[in-house]
DNA sequence: GTGCTGACTAAGCGCTTGCTCAGCATGCTG
DNA sequence: CAGCATGCTGAGCAAGCGCTTAGTCAGCAC
């Protein structure tokens, strides 16, 4: 089972396509090397070294290991609120919605579980302004969960008593797979999701 | 608010009782120093200074930095299992003791925040040797939950698919409460804790 | 008093870190 | 062909790292 985390991001990126093929390879290493020792215990050398290339060429597409982090944080962040985004747009009614939301969000997590890392473990190390973005785009992500538990409350479909933890019980549920997946784990990502869908419509007093 | 995480652990190491005042303080500097900034972000002048000592202090106490990590998460994990165990064995049906399973087990994370962060987000920089002990604790922990909604499903009070997602999922929700819990969260670590007991009892598909 | 111990510090060692810069090969442009 | 921009490297700098060392000092036994 091969995943490829990065492909589906590297497109998100501004000027992706004009972008040498050398900072991508940059951009791959640092997300792979990020998500297995940490931003800290990452050293440049690693990174470029992982990259085919010297230290010092990381310096020529990025202004700094931090920028890199920013990066793929942004992008990471981003996509992820795209892919919310569209699958709670969709067609049908709330709890329909909501078990697509649960689904794409929790196989992300678990595929692309080397960006998530990052994403969502490494967010200390951001630049301040970095950092302000990506908080941003992660209240957005809240919100339109939020948003959707509502939808239903108000549709009859769910009975939630307090729709702030709720949504906090199903963001994190997701998130958290990326911190405990791992190829060697039991069923596909998308499998994963499935299982996952049913769960949180369960704990949202679905009546389906 | 006030939280005092490291007075609880403190009792669990060996030799508590002897270890002089300064070892404590140490302690307590380096879990709030590793819990804020990660253990390769912090350095060992950091937990001196935090402490009120120099640096070469640290090492009459700790022999080393990593040593120092390693005895907040042996302690730290070995204090979640014996809260887990005595939850699980108290008295009460299944749904009753998985209610209380969880009602400690998140108030935990979310009391103890700082210590719960170091011992699930810091476990890469552990030594080998202090990697498989907290991994085996790990697995008990796992092992306590599954054996727990067996035993519900058997009874007829749970209904579940597949125990070992539902078991990650339970385990899942409380140990990412250690990331976004803070102390503006609205609510305290016992509110939490009922709410996610209702949440995961549904999920579980109990009929109370 | 004397001798000893254990907790602690000031100074700093050897090494690694993020990052820089002069220079080189390559390929495009006039 | 020259001239120049681009992508990259080898060497290396300043700063900061974990950890050690030599030595200070209060407290206790005799």
């Amino acid at each position: 089972m091969t995943s490829t985390p990065i492909a589906d991001l590297w497109p998100t990126l501004p000027g992706a396509d004009t972008r040498p093929e050398a900072a991508y390879r940059l951009l791959q290493a640092a997300v792979e090397s990020f998500a297995e020792r940490g931003f800290h215990a990452t050293t440049t050398r690693d990174i470029a070294t992982a990259a085919g290339m010297s230290p010092a060429a990381l310096y020529i597409h990025y202004q700094s290991k931090a920028a890199l982090l920013a990066e793929i944080s942004r992008a990471g962040h981003a996509a992820t609120l795209t892919l919310v985004r569209e699958a709670a747009a969709g067609e049908g009614g709330p709890a329909e919605r909501m078990r697509r939301v649960v689904e794409q969000f929790t196989a992300w997590h678990a595929r692309a579980r080397t960006v998530g890392r990052v994403v969502n473990y490494e967010l200390h190390a951001l630049p301040e302004d970095a950092y302000a973005e990506v908080a941003a785009l992660r209240l957005d992500i809240e919100r339109e969960v939020s948003a959707l538990i509502e939808a239903g409350v108000a549709a009859g479909e769910f009975e939630v008593s307090e729709v702030r933890t709720a949504a906090r019980a199903v963001t994190s549920l997701g998130i958290d797979v990326s911190r405990w997946y791992t190829e060697r784990s039991s069923g596909t990502p998308e499998e994963l999701g499935r299982r996952y869908g049913e769960l949180v419509l369960r704990m949202l007093g679905a009546r389906v």
